[in-house]
DNA sequence: GCTATATTCAATCTATTGCTTGATTAGTTG
DNA sequence: CAACTAATCAAGCAATAGATTGAATATAGC
């Protein structure tokens, strides 16, 4: 083999990989895998993908390497291949906002205009914490929370919140988060908190933020 | 807006730069601009590709963010936009080697058969050095080398190696690299060394790994 | 201004990708 | 074993990307 040859055929294999994360549905995949495994009905679902889509999509995810699969009676749960996957896909992201604006004001154009108020950030959450008066609501569906989630904050996920508005002190200061910064989960909490007269933020961070910047995690329920 | 329309244009631009990022040309000009900038022409030479291509892939790059450029005179030269760049190829290179055990495969079958002998890995070279008697050698063009190099490195590009063989100490243990882990340059350069009777081995790294495992680099001649 | 050189643009062809629809396979439950 | 559900596969279509060729543009030096 020649060096030319050589040097192909690693480059063409980076390449694969980058072409995995090339499709936008792939990346919101793997934006919901990295939040803990899910079955392939859910994840069609929660990309509004139909079922044959989802799993091509998935298959080719798998062809690289990127998730792996489990088989549970009549489902198959899909995950993420390891640690350098969600790496890769923060890696991506920051590339991503570094270089391209658009995806920052997108962001405040849409969270600015839903929520209305200002985001707060890990650092501002956990001085707020120590001081008291904070409580801290993750809004992601159950299997999410139990995968991991912040220390102390409680579940409630975003259909039942209208419902259970009441378990929540009133005169606390509520921050909503769910999968991370471009999650529209927390936005939507925020607003319904809000008009329900609380004093209500959402956190500028999901659990994968908190975890990357050596933070610990809380698993189960 | 609504949220999905937010989730779509989000992800839209994550998969846009992957997208940039999924063309095995595209990676190893990537690659190439990681060691310091270059112009067109030398892209092209050093990529196997004809200037009208190279350019076409090099405004790919550029609509992504991912290189910027500079005119100096009759010439452009491009660079990677920023250190989020050479963060996120190095991202893709560890997620690539952690799930395709292929490009491990490929390297090592390549590199042992062109220099026969076992490459040095970072941490082996620093203690190494420490005791004496070792000789560290960057066979990259001089541009490269002097836009970042190893601490006492001497530069002899591959071409001039032959010619400049006796400016070694034919006592020492000679220590070469070049770009990085899959970057073959240095493999030649260990094979005419061991040809010539000398203790040679191939650094498993370029300076890019080096200033991720937190060395200092030497800049300038 | 004219010529040479470096780079980019435009047109074209071919190959690949994403998505839809309908059929098929694997596993569970009665 | 039959009926059902979850997931995958296969075929086909439209849209997109990569490579080649030849023309156009920008700058330097005369």
């Amino acid at each position: 083999m020649q060096g030319r040859e050589f040097k192909d055929a690693v480059f063409e294999q980076f390449a694969r990989v980058a072409s995995a994360f090339s499709s936008p549905k792939r990346v919101e995949i793997v934006d919901l895998l990295a939040q803990g495994e899910r079955a392939v009905e859910s994840i069609a679902e929660a990309t509004g993908m139909t079922m044959a889509n989802t799993s091509r999509h998935l298959q080719v995810l798998r062809q690289a390497n990127l998730v792996s699969t489990r088989r549970q009676g009549i489902q198959v749960w899909y995950r993420v291949a390891d640690a350098a996957v969600v790496d890769g896909y923060r890696s991506l992201r920051a590339m991503t906002e570094a270089r391209i604006g658009e995806v920052s004001a997108l962001a405040e154009a849409f969270f600015g205009h839903v929520d209305g108020a200002e985001p707060v950030g890990i650092a501002e959450l956990v001085e707020r914490s120590d001081s008291g008066g904070v409580v801290v609501v993750d809004v992601r569906p159950r299997l999410e929370f139990e995968a991991g989630h912040l220390p102390g904050a409680i579940n409630i996920p975003l259909e039942e919140l209208s419902s259970r508005i009441d378990e929540l002190d009133h005169s606390a200061t509520v921050v909503a988060y769910c999968r991370g910064p471009y999650c529209v989960l927390s936005a939507q909490a925020v607003s319904q908190l809000r008009h329900a007269g609380l004093d209500a933020h959402r956190l500028d961070a999901g659990p994968l933020e908190w975890d990357a910047a050596g933070l610990p995690l809380a698993l189960g329920a």
